[in-house]
DNA sequence: AAAATTTGTATTTTAAAAAATACAGGATGC
DNA sequence: GCATCCTGTATTTTTTAAAATACAAATTTT
């Protein structure tokens, strides 16, 4: 019953579509590592393919490091020992620990320009018609790989209290907060994204690539909006993570979310 | 100096990548709907593709419904008809709420099968080798529209302490704690993947397109694993969400994630 | 040692996708 | 009205992906 196509969504080429399913497959344990993949010959059957564009996919997981080939023997699942996620961040305690952050990573800027706001930060922000916005552009990496790609937002009027330099000296609160400017609260939304062509490049991976993409609005305590961040990051180098504690007893009994209390005192 | 790519992945047809990100930015904001699409040359230039192969991926859209197109006038996004994203759950209190959309929404049991665990759940859940798990695999959907695709996988000597019927009127934690499993805490972590063909087709979307991931293990009080969730979210029908609150003054001014009754579903 | 199976490589053919191009016709603004 | 900017349509050419083969070389099995 599907709503969609009047006219077919283009399919993509068979290559690619059965790259990511072994990709896929793979990831996800159904062939263990060390364990032999079906033979060439025998995926391009149950696949309904040429030998040939299985060899693509399978050219394309070597490069990815996740299958070895060995002429004559087969092709064997790699130990996963290449790609360990390489940050994360707990969910709940994600502002505090993404300024910490910025001191153990490097940061890149883009761009920085002042510009039309588009519609949906105008509206999250709740700006005036004609109310223009400055707008950074920054990448931030860890051990010289991009893993962050961060758009920000913020009103121009609020935004003409610092300069640049200031901003790359401290944290964009603390700016704000000694011009007299009281935030009081954010709120969050986590959703996934593909690659564009810019943040592909950006990011060092692929346009259709999946990406996380973290969505923020900061709030004064008049409910006026201070900032608009829209960040995307890389799945494989960057995770958010949450510990819930089941507590109480009874009727009571519920999650809780687990505030690490060095995340909280490191919190500025 | 990538780690990927000693052979690039295929790329896949160039229609599509384009349909599937002006889908992804329609979606995600970027359009407002009323609002006119640059031109179709306007497009093929900034995608450094011929008009032909951005028409191909315009005439998708219409198919979705999603844009209109005008003769001489251009190619609109069409109104959301009903399109808003349908469920918000709150990230801090994520599993009450789960819970609670049980009784909200509908259920569909996909797969239900003892079977070895792949590595990735063998490794988290530390089971012993040759331990069997029971694997569920279920489509969840709010007013006839899946939105999430779930795979749940419990060691069989655990899951045999309940049935089929027993889960499908009670939560899964009820019926542990009834028998003397003592849930103690759980792990969570957010990603973003691409669709595979099951997955797309369960979800009613393409193959290809962007949806957030979402893992958790549940441990009882010995550090043993006792669940292991993997879900998949169509992030057009489904967002996660946090408030925070700034509170505490001077040094101790920080971020504190908000819990109390925050948690809402839909809305819209 | 021989046979069978598997990956590696190359060539040719076929099919599909993308590009380049041209022009008709609706919509808009001056 | 007229110039301009847009989509609609059609044709041709080029490029790319996929398929169909064939055979060599490495490995395992018998």
């Amino acid at each position: 019953m599907t709503v969609h196509n009047g006219a077919t969504a283009p399919e993509g080429g068979k290559a690619r579509r059965i790259y990511l399913l072994l990709r896929d497959e793979i990831m996800g344990g159904t062939h263990a590592p060390g364990q032999a993949l079906p033979g060439e010959l025998k995926l391009a059957e149950t696949h309904g393919v040429s030998r040939v564009t299985i060899r693509r996919a399978l050219d394309a997981l070597v490069g990815d490091g996740l299958v070895e080939r060995r002429a004559g023997s087969g092709t064997v699942v790699r130990q996963p020992s290449s790609t360990p996620v390489q940050l994360k961040a707990d969910f709940a305690t994600l502002m505090p620990q993404l300024q910490r952050m910025a001191d153990e990573t490097t940061a890149r800027l883009l761009s920085f320009a002042y510009v039309a706001p588009p519609p949906p930060v105008s509206e999250a922000l709740n700006l005036q018609a004609g109310e223009r916005v400055q707008r950074a552009v920054r990448l931030r990496l860890a051990s010289d790989k991009a893993f962050s790609h961060l758009t920000t937002y913020v009103p121009e009027r609020i935004a003409q209290s610092y300069s640049e330099a200031d901003l790359a000296s401290t944290p964009l609160f603390r700016l704000l907060e000694r011009r007299g400017v009281h935030i009081d609260h954010a709120r969050q939304t986590v959703s996934a994204v593909l690659a564009t062509p810019e943040t592909a490049e950006a990011l060092e991976t692929t346009v259709g690539a999946a990406l996380i993409s973290l969505m923020r609005v900061v709030y004064d305590t008049d409910g006026a909006g201070i900032e608009y961040l829209s960040a995307l990051y890389r799945p494989d180098r960057f995770q958010l993570e949450l510990t819930l504690n089941r507590v109480g007893g009874g009727d009571d009994r519920h999650w809780e979310p687990v505030l690490t209390g060095a995340a909280q005192r490191a919190a500025q």
